[in-house]
RNA sequence: GGCCCGUUGGAGAAGUGGCUUAACUCACCAGCCUUUCACGCUGGCAUUCAGGGGUUCGAAUCCCCUACGGGUCACCA
């Protein structure tokens, strides 16, 4: 495949979404694996609800996904702009050339005109639909229209009895009729492009050789297919990926959880998790391995591999990936990524010290084998911070009613005693001596400790929570606990 | 409703007419490891590919019908 060139094309209407993201994902993969380019074009022709604040938004979140791009509002490439509102005069230009053609022309139709067309429609038992009467108006028709002061809609003329074959690189040879679209906007009658039409002009303008985009836009390409026909345009490369569903099966959305990049990004997600999570969502390897960095990425994806059918967003295989890429991690990574969160919860202030960094970093080693987000740590904090013990239940309370707790706590006071510093490996060794010194078993010296320290019966490893409540902590939580007993 | 797309275990999937008595991964279950939990390791988990017809010596793979799910029919993209 020799000079591949893909766009994303996202309309700024909220914030980047994960089914967005996957699209932009694939069309740089797809990119990158050719040696081809990206172009980042922003569809911001609904000026209703397009924002300068979601552009940012999604620029963020790509870049933070790590997909990048060659051409595109932020870094300019020689066929900007590159937001469809700063082009509007090469629309129009094409409008008038296809109306000239006679395979377009004006439509002075008012809403409430078009919507009794509609109903008529109905009432017949037809299908509703535009009626075509502005079709062969006369100028003085025209003129008339305008004077009562109508603004025209420009209609792209759909020829009859047609059939637009669609050579979908996902989906195979895919075949609509001319005779099931009526004639449909191409032009606003604020002047502003519709999608179908604006897409075009800038696909090929911009050298476009591959558009991969949702499934849901299927059913437009037809039309798009049209208009590159009428303007005598080589039509690009189509692949329609599936669309990504919840739980339920039906089209991701809010009610399914967390729709957004930012969000997965706020809830402790790894870039790279997500990346990888999204390339399995309608694409495989054919191999054994569902681990997969972006380099990896590049390397293996293809078209053909690309699914057909709809996936399920999965939730509990993000957290596996998730969690599998914070095990990967260094400590000093997830550190770093955690205190956010930690300073957010207000387990950490602003400004944090050398030692609490440190102290992060324990309480970070201690639990980057269990955690699937970096979020769940605020769940762990409890075990850390605060003089009180609460038992999470009457098992727990049970395990320091044991014949052997006095003598196990004494020996454990004397040693935390005998220590300068507290730090887990010497804490490590000092267990295992109290275990060889009662000659008790494992759980007979570690159980009644942890509990009376944490009062949960399961958690970090033992040496791990010592240390990161220190000294001072530890004798306050014996007290508490004992003391309740 | 018309048109279009899809349907392999709870989820992602491999499979493109015989190598499949259907890979692999997540989840789940059991065991091992371990001071607990987790991690890790080992094993289990679809005689069957939505259902029904057909084509064929042979079908999850090709064709038809039905069912179900989804997309689209806007001066939204």
């Amino acid at each position: 495949m020799d000079n591949v060139k893909v766009r994303f094309a996202p309309s700024p209407t909220g914030p980047l979404h994960i089914g967005g993201a996957r699209s932009a994902l694939f069309n740089y993969l797809l990119a990158r694996r050719y040696g081809g380019k990206m172009v980042l074009r922003i569809e911001d022709t609904d000026l209703e609800r397009s924002s300068r604040q979601s552009e940012v938004n999604i620029i963020e979140s790509l870049k933070w996904l790590g997909i990048n791009w060659d051409e595109g509002p932020d870094v300019g490439g020689d066929f900007g702009p590159y937001r469809q509102t700063e082009r509007l005069n090469i629309y129009t230009n094409y409008a008038k050339e296809l109306i000239e053609k006679g395979l377009a022309y004006r439509c002075y139709c008012s809403e409430e005109e078009l919507e009794g067309q509609r109903q008529a429609f109905i009432a017949k038992g037809e299908l509703p639909r535009y009626s075509g009467c502005c079709r062969n108006l006369t100028k003085e028709q025209e003129e008339k229209f305008l004077q009562e002061g109508r603004k025209p809609v420009v209609r792209f003329k759909v020829p009859a009895d047609q059939l637009v074959v669609i050579d979908d690189l996902v989906r195979g040879t895919v075949t609509f009729e001319s005779n099931g679209i009526g004639d449909y906007v191409i032009i606003k009658s604020d002047g502003i492009p519709t999608y179908n039409f604006a897409a075009v002009i800038d696909d090929y303008l911009m050298q476009i050789t591959h558009v991969i985009r949702a499934e849901e836009h299927l059913s437009n390409t037809p039309r798009q297919v049209m208009v590159y026909e009428a303007l005598g345009w080589k039509l690009p490369k189509f692949a329609h990926i599936s669309l990504i569903l919840g739980k339920d099966k039906t089209k991701m959305s809010k009610r399914h959880g967390a729709t957004s990049v930012v969000q997965y990004k706020e809830q402790g997600y790894l870039p790279e998790a997500v990346v990888n999570f999204l390339a399995l969502l309608g694409w495989s390897s054919g191999g054994e391995e569902e681990i997969f960095t972006m380099e990896q990425l590049i390397e293996q994806f293809s078209l053909d591999r690309v699914a057909k059918n709809p996936a399920v967003f999965d939730m509990e295989k993000l957290k596996w990936i998730n969690g599998y890429y914070i095990r990967q991690s260094s400590v000093e990574r997830i550190t770093d990524l955690a205190i956010p969160f930690l300073q957010d919860a207000g387990y950490l202030p602003q400004d944090i010290t050398p030692e609490q960094y440190e102290w992060t970093k324990l309480v970070v080693t201690s639990v980057q084998e269990k955690i699937h987000s970096l979020q769940e740590i605020i769940d762990f904090m409890k075990l850390f911070v605060g003089e009180k013990v609460e038992f999470e239940n009457e098992e727990a309370k049970l395990v320091l009613k044991e014949e052997q707790v006095p003598r196990v706590i004494e020996a454990l006071r004397t040693k935390i005693n005998e220590m300068d510093i507290i730090e887990p490996e010497g804490v490590k060794k000092a267990l295992k001596a109290i275990t060889k010194e009662t000659k008790l078993g494992g759980r007979k010296v570690f159980m009644p400790i942890r509990v009376a320290l944490t009062g949960q019966m399961h958690g970090p490893d033992l040496h791990y929570i010592i240390a990161i409540l220190g000294k001072e902590l530890v004798e306050k939580r014996l007290k508490h606990t004992l003391s309740k007993n």
